[in-house]
DNA sequence: ATAAACTATGACGTTACGTCAAAGTCAATA
DNA sequence: TATTGACTTTGACGTAACGTCATAGTTTAT
């Protein structure tokens, strides 16, 4: 089933001059034309759109929003899950500026006086920002780390129970170690060569580990419980322990 | 006590650039300025400026809310009130957003499919721009009205007791008759000829009854409930009865 | 007295379209 | 079948709300 500008135009509710220029910014082309050049939209361009309205009610810029959807291995499901917590957010905003009016109101009628701050901390945009600078940043260590776990497997396809027995092995004294180190910070030396070990250890055995994915691993040993559960099995709080301490090398590293 | 361009602008969480722009365009002045032209503001200033971004959170134009926050006779905590109105309204769009989330998360797991109309209808601005119409217009109407009120005030005020009498029971008679005429159509030749007298009454007992104060007449009597109280106490629907007349009348006399 | 911080104004650039014009194509109608 | 209305194309100018930059003056801290 094809569409044609006007048809799209008014089931998304949007101009057709808004469709063009998408079209001229490669944000949203349809996938043919006809022989006089009248674009023709399918249902995957109708999908790709809701995504695009998603996205700009999230206050993206039409750049952000093209690349975002351009990644290679953008999931769809995963996406819509990251974006309805922005919207939740946005919500939890728009609630703060509501309950400022509800303030204001009893300031007004004679109640507490209201610091200046407090008159304009609802509308603040930081948290949001945050979030979406953290969605879009999720997106492409998706993509990244996509890459690296197709690198993994090639290099672990050929791998035997003795291999990965020996891997296994190296991967808990490494592990125990850090467990160990526990009692220091993250930035001491001793802790920092354990980290760098942790790294070398990933390179050596699955995919090389750039220093953007081991950031973003560290990020991924506390946000996803999984990882959570299994590394504080050795010792409770060694996930946060090494996200910490692997985010430290990451910025020494970095240049 | 007075604020430089950056306290306000670090307060406000706002860039100097944006004072600078509304300086500029006459939205928000500072009260003073020093001999060398900084800009002092007040606290009557911050209070403005909180006001400018509650409106341009509800989507409002610059231009827009200078003349709402400019018309003569606007009340900040009414504005407030009708503010919130908006801000629910735009919280209950963006849980529609919400929840299209989820139905299309919900879709894409296998579940019914969704019309293409449903992909884009939570988008939809109608409901919330209709609502900023009428609360520019509601704004527009009471300065409107607070004239009008002042032309009354003026003229009853040497009034004596037989005057008032005299008018009530012009008054009643017209209310009466109107309320004869319920089984009729609104738009029956001796409603409209009812509803002219009435307007009539008006701009000769009170004040000139233009038909945009008259239009804005009849929306009062079935939004504020002391007005429908009152007069659905001659005859049940009649308020909402009148209202329909009077848009008519306005309709037909407006070219 | 000097340097850093702050402020002023002017001006160019950006984003995301709206609006308009001119011309071609498609579909409905006489 | 010809004509007309509706729809579509591309190009281009305009708009709003600032961001960013430059230049120069003023205020404050050292």
């Amino acid at each position: 089933m094809t569409y044609k500008v006007k048809d799209v135009a008014e089931t998304a509710g949007v101009s057709v001059r808004t469709l063009h220029h998408y079209d001229q910014i490669g944000l949203l082309k349809p996938t043919s034309t006809t022989d006089s050049g009248y674009r023709l939209y399918t249902d995957q361009d109708l999908e790709r759109l809701q995504q695009i309205m998603f996205l700009k009610e999230l206050d993206f810029s039409l750049q952000e929003v093209r690349e975002i959807l351009d990644t290679p291995g953008f999931d769809r499901m995963q996406a819509l899950a990251s974006q309805k917590k922005l919207l939740l957010e946005k919500r939890k905003r728009l609630d703060a500026i509501i309950d400022l009016v509800d303030k204001t109101l009893y300031t007004i009628e004679g109640g507490d006086l209201m610091a200046k701050k407090e008159m304009f901390e609802a509308f603040d945009m930081t948290e949001i920002e945050r979030h979406q600078q953290q969605y879009a940043e999720e997106t492409r260590q998706k993509y990244v780390r996509s890459s690296a776990y197709q690198e993994s497997q090639k290099k672990t396809a050929g791998y035997s129970q003795d291999d990965w027995a020996v891997i296994q092995t190296k991967a808990n004294k490494i592990y125990q170690n850090l467990a160990d180190l526990m009692d220091y910070e993250p930035s001491e030396p001793q802790v920092q060569e354990a980290i760098g070990q942790w790294r070398q250890h990933i390179t050596d055995h699955f995919y090389t580990c750039t220093l953007e994915i081991f950031r973003g691993l560290g990020d991924l040993y506390v946000q996803d419980e999984r990882f959570t559960a299994n590394i504080d099995g050795i010792k409770p709080g060694l996930a946060a322990f090494m996200c910490e301490a692997m985010h430290i090398y990451c910025d020494r590293n970095a240049e």
